[in-house]
RNA sequence: GCGGGUGUGGCGGAAUGGUAGACGCGACGGACUCAAAAUCCGUUUCUGGUGACAGAGUGUCGGUUCGAGUCCGACCACCCGCACCA
């Protein structure tokens, strides 16, 4: 018999077409079944899905179709994390409206990821940049100004002097401007922020609460927040070295235990007193001239070599008065992190050594590692930053650190400098507030007006959307919303008095704050229908790259506490489940300096060596590492290749399989190949057998080959839902390969006129089926209609297990002598300890090794191992 | 620089502290075919041996344990993030 081969061109289509029909996708709040949210990051529409987004909405999709089969009512939404600097770029460089490319990509996009066939709700569907979106946006932005949550304050950015623009610090390469190669200064501009520092503790804390977060995500946002308790100490300036009218700088310390051996204080260049030591010291202005050429971005400073100045200023040891110690402004102290000032000790802190060395200055150890001799010790090139006992420290002699940090708190506490108290202890945080003002255009303008006489107003909120203008004009430097000829011009809504807009647009790290929220009730007039996110919120499974374990994720978390203060919402944590997807890397090649493309290469293997040719030209090529795909270096794969040629199930089913989903994935296409093999493999499996199975209606058999077949059939399924369950699903398809090669060999020996044979075969064909569904929805749907079965496969529940099939009556343990297996010994499963022992002494292998002595040591775990030590 | 992660056959990977290499890819051998493709069967960590088998082996070095890929310490390499890329 020949059977055609399954034709994805065709099918994928029409059961695409077959569950809108049903609107099979299209959630309803009050539906039967638990509530579970599934969603995966929304994508920023850059113009075609690639490899990372098949992958990311993969690996959602099963976790959404599963949950469906197993009764839940599912929310799996998608929409466009549509503002952003690209659409900008795209207008300057092909002058096209960046409103234009945004939904022309989003068109573009929406239709690849409708050919994957994912079950999502798209009723619910917007973009970020949609009016109607952002207006909720702009409301929730008053909420928050309201309540104390959005201010203004300074703060640094990259300016272009050339460009006359903010840049990104992506933009800044090596200190100069992408586009105009101009070296950046740092500049200070009034800009907008939101307090995410009001919920640091919370934010902190609440961590404990997720417990199906990853824990590295979970650690990396413990260490972004930073909290650290600590003492704020205050320095007296000695008389005569400070400039006028400065007497006393105030550090923040973590280490007080280790004040004796200060030996200098650092300033940052931005810093008051290092600002007026400046005005009369030139070189003092000329060194922070200097560092405000590096970017503002905390990579470029701490990678920069550490410098310091000098300056002529002294402050006075706290716990000695005849004790000085010099005060540097030096380039690596942030002033937003603490005081802007530390007191450096080098002996136990590797960066104030580093620059202790730099500059001759002393380093004094006073914590003595343990068996050290107190004499003998000291640093040279390593700070010693381990526990120990303090020495070389007066009154804190012989104490541990932990005692003197409590003997320094309490006695600088109760000191008097100035008329207050010369130390407070203080808890400290690492986060600061969330600065969300851009000097863009295509971003959601912030809806505040500045007054003449009325000053900083909220826009009112009857006058929202403050809507962006179409018509503006890329070809002049700068922000296109500040040279609008009469988008500013408004009327104060207090005063009613001529008033300007705020030209800054908001960071598109808010949109995707709440859109998550946003789906819930995606048409509401207000931000949300309280009630609808109240029930579908938490998100119950999260999915994206780990790229965004921290800010995005750290600033969703705030904003549903700043939308519960505002009464949005009731919730206390966005998202209960979280899953970091690896990234899909792919071989580079080139041509001397020129990337070359996947499709344009050829790879030969040869002498075990592999050979890539380009294809057009026959000239070899450089086979270079393997990375992220990027159209840089070329080395992409476009999802319409692959599914126009193979299938939207052939690429799910790959980039499922082999890499477990939280690592990166290599896409070759020899993999591609073997997963569509796969697919025809099942094709084949299904509809040869079926026909043999005329009379399979019955019970399926108790024993013999049927016994097996179900036991095969049931331990997979219960194997898979686990997988399933942790997202595991490169396992999951590994245990599907083994039932279908169990499967295979099985029913070549099937005998069609056993019915309860037939039965076996027919009921582990149907489960079968209804377990690769989620994953390969398209095929399922084309193999449940060959078994005959009715309704659709995407609506069909998740196969039961039937629990007495998973277990065996007996149980083969590896024997083990001195930790190397020597030999099986099977046993009934129920067996104990002491007849286990019995049994493996009586062993030939055993005995041989016993050589008549009693083993030392016999170690029995029942169902696993026995290791017998002689 | 700081924070986080990863490292296992030719390749992707599997392995509640308990038989290292499941499953897949590739390769090799065989069947089918006039032939090829497709498909099916078998072999495939390395070294030695015809073989039974023996030894080695999870980035490197050390430790804990009856037993370590897994736990601990140090190191090496690569990847992600660092607040205006999204």
């Amino acid at each position: 018999m020949t059977t055609e081969r399954y034709n994805p061109r065709t099918a994928e289509p029409k059961w695409q077409k077959a569950w809108a029909d049903a609107k099979l996708f299209e959630t309803q709040t009050e539906a039967a079944g638990e509530k579970y949210y599934v969603l995966e990051m929304f994508p920023y529409p850059s113009g075609r899905i690639h490899m990372g987004h098949v992958r990311n909405y993969a690996l959602g999709d099963v976790v959404a179709r599963y949950k469906r089969a197993k009764g839940c009512n599912v929310l799996h939404p998608m929409g466009w994390d549509a503002f952003g600097m690209p659409a900008e770029n795209a207008a300057m460089q092909n002058k096209v409206h960046p409103a234009k490319w945004t939904y022309e990509n989003i068109d573009t996009m929406r239709k690849q990821l409708k050919s994957m066939g994912l079950s999502l709700d798209w009723s619910r569907e917007f973009a970020t940049c949609d009016v109607e979106y952002y207006h909720r946006q702009q409301m929730l932005f008053l909420d928050m100004l309201d309540k104390g949550l959005a201010y203004r304050k300074k703060s640094k950015v990259n300016w272009d002097p050339v460009d006359m623009t903010v840049l990104a610090n992506e933009q800044v390469i090596d200190g100069k401007g992408w586009r105009s190669g101009a070296e950046v200064e740092q500049r200070e501009l009034v800009q907008w922020f939101f307090k995410i520092t009001d919920f640091a503790d919370d934010l902190a804390s609440a961590l404990d609460s997720l417990p199906e977060w990853p824990e590295k995500v979970r650690l990396m946002q413990r260490n972004w927040i930073g909290k650290s308790e600590g003492l704020m100490l205050r320095w007296a300036l000695a008389k005569g070295t400070a400039p006028d009218g400065e007497r006393e700088v105030t550090v923040f310390t973590t280490r007080p235990d280790t004040l004796y051996g200060a030996s200098f204080i650092a300033v940052a260049p931005d810093h008051p007193l290092a600002q007026k030591a400046a005005e009369i010291d030139p070189a003092l202005e000329a060194f922070i001239a200097e560092t405000r050429r590096t970017g503002t971005s905390a990579e470029a400073i701490e990678t920069a070599e550490k410098k310091g100045y000098r300056t002529a200023i002294e402050a006075v040891h706290p716990l000695d008065e005849t004790w000085r110690v010099p005060v540097y402004v030096a380039n690596f102290v942030l002033m937003e992190y603490g005081t802007g000032a530390v007191f450096g000790c080098p002996a136990h802190d590797q960066r104030d050594l580093d620059f202790a060395r730099k500059y001759d200055l002393p380093v004094r150890p006073v914590v003595l590692p343990p068996h050290e001799d107190p004499v003998a010790f000291s640093v040279a090139d390593k700070a010693y930053v381990e526990d120990g006992v303090i020495y070389n420290s007066q009154f804190l002699d012989g104490k541990s650190p932990d005692e003197a940090f409590e003997a320094v708190a309490e006695k600088l506490e109760a000191s008097d400098l100035f008329g207050a108290p010369q130390a407070s202890r203080k808890v400290n945080y690492r986060l600061r507030d969330w600065g969300i003002s851009r000097q863009r255009y295509w971003g959601c303008p912030i809806p505040v007006l500045h007054c003449e006489s009325c000053g900083v107003v909220p826009e009112a909120r009857e006058n929202l959307p403050v809507k962006l203008p179409d018509d503006i004009d890329f070809e002049k430097p700068g922000n296109p919303l500040d040279r609008h000829p009469t988008w500013r011009k408004a009327t104060c809504p207090v005063c009613g008095g001529d008033a300007s807009r705020e030209t800054d647009t908001m960071d598109t790290f808010v949109d995707s704050s709440w859109y998550f929220a946003r789906f819930t009730a995606p048409r509401a007039d207000e931000p949300t229908d309280p009630q609808a996110a109240n029930a579908w919120l938490p998100v119950d499974q999260y999915i994206g790259g780990i790229e965004h374990a921290i800010l995005h994720l750290l600033y969703s978390r705030f904003f549903i506490r700043a939308m519960r203060e505002c009464g949005h919402l009731d919730l206390d944590e966005p998202f209960k489940g979280l899953f970091t997807q690896g990234m899909v890397v792919h071989e580079t090649y080139r041509d001397g300096r020129e990337w070359v493309a996947p499709v344009d290469v050829r790879i030969v293997e040869a002498d075990g060596r592999r050979v890539a040719t380009r294809i057009s030209t026959d000239t070899p090529l450089d086979i270079g590492g393997i990375e992220k795909m990027s159209k840089s270096k070329k080395n992409v794969v476009d999802p319409d290749d692959i599914i126009a040629s193979y299938g939207a199930d052939t690429a799910r089913w790959f980039v499922l399989s082999d890499s477990p989903p939280d690592r990166d994935v290599i896409w070759s296409e020899a993999g591609v190949e073997g997963a569509h093999r796969f697919v025809q493999r099942l094709w084949r499996l299904v509809t040869e057998t079926a026909p043999k199975l005329p009379n399979a209606a019955g019970a399926p058999g108790t024993d013999g080959a049927a016994l097996e077949i179900r036991k095969a059939a049931h331990r997979t399924v219960a194997g898979v839902s686990d997988d399933i369950e942790r997202l595991a699903f490169n396992k999951a398809i590994a245990r599907v390969h083994e039932l279908v090669n169990q499967l295979s060999a099985a029913f070549g020996k099937i005998d069609p006129a056993n019915a309860g044979e037939t039965a076996a075969a027919r009921d582990a064909l149907s489960m079968l089926t209804r377990i690769v569904a989620p994953m390969m929805p398209h095929l399922a749907e084309s193999l449940w209609e060959v078994l005959g079965e009715t309704g659709l496969a995407a609506a069909a529940p998740w196969p039961q297990v039937d629990d007495s099939l998973l277990s065996d009556d007996t149980v083969t343990l590896p024997i083990q002598i001195n930790g190397k297996k020597r030999g099986d010994l099977t046993v009934p499963a129920a067996a104990g300890k002491a007849e286990i022992e019995k049994a493996v002494l009586a062993l030939d292998v055993v005995s041989a090794a016993l050589a008549g002595q009693a083993p030392k040591r016999l170690v029995v775990v029942p169902g696993r191992i026995v290791n017998v030590v002689v």
